[in-house]
DNA sequence: CTGAAAGCGCTTACAG
DNA sequence: CTGAAAGCGCTTACAG
């Protein structure tokens, strides 16, 4: 049906291997017998078929991004810096999502033994000691963003630090009751929200304060209703349950429906409540009050895995290292 | 280096032929030597190679999704309703992202030349017609969704009527003044554009009003910030050039964009300028005021695109359909 | 019940 | 300057 190379070498009365050859630019072959052949494949709309050419050659020229789930800003935008700096290189790579759902172990060794990319970018996915050493023994490139990874490179965001910030912030408000919400996935909070968690409680305790357990909370699904959900169920615990600062530390999506739940229910922010977010989504700064949050640099992490992915692919026995980016504090009216 | 069929073979005791027959569970070969096998399999840690059984079976068990580019909430919705339903599949299916800058006919054709999927979604992308017929001569399944494509599978979206609707709206709200803000993809406006600026046209006509050509604008990256430098030209161009009335078609981001910018010039939302977005963005009702704007199932399109996508898989020769969804106006204070 | 052989569509040393 | 041959790692009729 296709048409391959074996019909192009025919009609241009050469063998298969000059076809490839000529495709090649291999020195050595008539500019008559080129003209030939470019014609027939011309002719014959003919394509190389990816698939034998990435068996033979060890290389798909397609890298895998991983998450968990690509529902979160947080993966579009990072995802949004790999695509942007993709389309400047020369060579043409393709994106090949994964998403692990709860499963990421099972997931990053089926892309390193069934070779379904030159290399793989990690969303805030951890690979195990021994999955990081398979990579290696096989000579791909591991960029891990957002979370420890012995024995790959890893990016990360100071996510300690940001928190830190957040915390601050609340603090410097003179906020009394705090209350702090992560995000999971996939069933474990992962290194992120843990240093987020980190960064909150060393501030508070710096101020003298303990954190009270009963005032941290977890969602799942990043959707803006669970952020509803949660602030009904922090409000309906009584009025010693309500908080009168939240640092939402799993994201602004998530911080922003809890800022309309809070309205709904008549709690004015900032004025009986502060909310800090994670992020800076676009809409960040449109909503009502706009949300102070937490900025990382998502695309430019993004363009900066390509960056590594790139040298990694150039250079198989290259340093691992750690490259980490600073978040920063959007002060807005939410606080 | 790493571990192929052969290698099993021989820990195994047994031909390369009998793994792969006891892989795939073909009658007839005696649970002892399963047995063997998969001892084998287990202790070498063998993984099949992806290329490889992808080009003998001539199938790759990835789909592509296409699009212009993948930035906009649009996209990401879509893909997200794809993801989510094909993680309802048994078997485990690939996500290959192809964005095509201008050049959509060219990774067009590379996809089914190159067999590099087993069926294509596009995402507001027009296949020609003979590339939607080259699709066809090669069975590869083609769902174009918010498109028109001929000889293909197609999702739309019922733009002009979700067009008429918002127009409908700034008229019912005695704007006199109405601008129109469309979207370009890749450079030309696209269907889904051309529609919704046939519906608004539409409206107005039969409200016996004209539109003026000047009240017309385009943006190009669908950025946030270009929706305030679009309000501030607007704004500039001197009173008489300053609308109480916008159909943002290009979407809600852009809308907020444009919105912010009125609201930094002191144009008050709505009273002395309307606004109407278009998608309902999960920020859209947080922002102030919270934003009119028209909905679009998108989600639910993305898992329908998938559903379509199988169908095709197991019967090529199906017929060609048009599935329409409708959208639906949220009134919000924004007009 | 199991193996030898051909083939998927390509690339690339190796001869001539 | 060009072709015959081997091989990438699999699957699958076909024999035995």
């Amino acid at each position: 049906m296709a048409v391959t190379i074996h019909d192009v070498a025919r009609l241009a009365g050469v063998s298969h291997t000059t076809v490839s050859w000529a495709i090649h630019g291999h020195p050595g072959i008539t500019e008559a017998t080129k003209a030939r052949v470019f014609k027939a494949i011309e002719e014959l709309d003919y394509h190389p078929n990816y698939l034998a050419r990435s068996l033979v050659k060890g290389r798909t020229n397609t890298i895998a991004v991983v998450a968990s789930f690509f529902s979160s800003p947080f993966e579009m935008e990072v995802l949004k810096g790999i695509e942007q700096r993709i389309h400047e290189e020369e060579i043409r790579y393709g994106i090949n999502l994964f998403s692990t759902m709860n499963d990421s172990e099972r997931v990053l060794r089926e892309i390193v033994n069934g070779k379904r990319a030159d290399a793989a970018i990690l969303l805030s996915v951890s690979p195990s000691a021994e999955t990081a050493a398979l990579y290696r023994a096989n000579g791909m490139p591991l960029i891990v963003i957002d979370e420890e990874a012995q024995g790959s490179k890893t990016i990360q965001l100071n996510n300690r630090r940001g928190s830190r910030l957040a915390a601050e912030c609340l603090l410097a408000r003179g906020r009394k009751r705090l209350a702090l919400v992560l995000g999971t996935s996939g069933g474990n909070p992962g290194l992120s929200q843990a240093e987020r968690r980190r960064g909150f409680e060393e501030a508070l305790a710096e101020a003298g304060r303990a954190v009270d357990p009963s005032m941290i909370h977890f969602i799942e699904d990043y959707y803006f209703e669970e952020g509803q959900t949660l602030f009904a169920r922090m409000a309906e615990s009584g009025p010693e349950g309500i908080p009168d600062g939240i640092f939402c530390a799993a994201g602004d999506m998530i911080a922003m429906g809890i800022m309309l739940e809070a309205r709904n229910r008549g709690i004015r922010v900032p004025e009986d409540l502060s909310i800090v977010g994670y992020d800076d989504i676009p809409s960040s700064a449109l909503v009502s009050p706009p949300l102070t949050t937490v900025r990382q640099p998502l695309m430019r992490i993004g363009r900066r895995a390509w960056e590594e992915t790139v040298k990694a692919l150039g250079n198989p026995d290259g340093d691992d290292c750690t490259i980490i980016y600073e978040p920063q504090l959007i002060e807005r009216g939410s606080v």
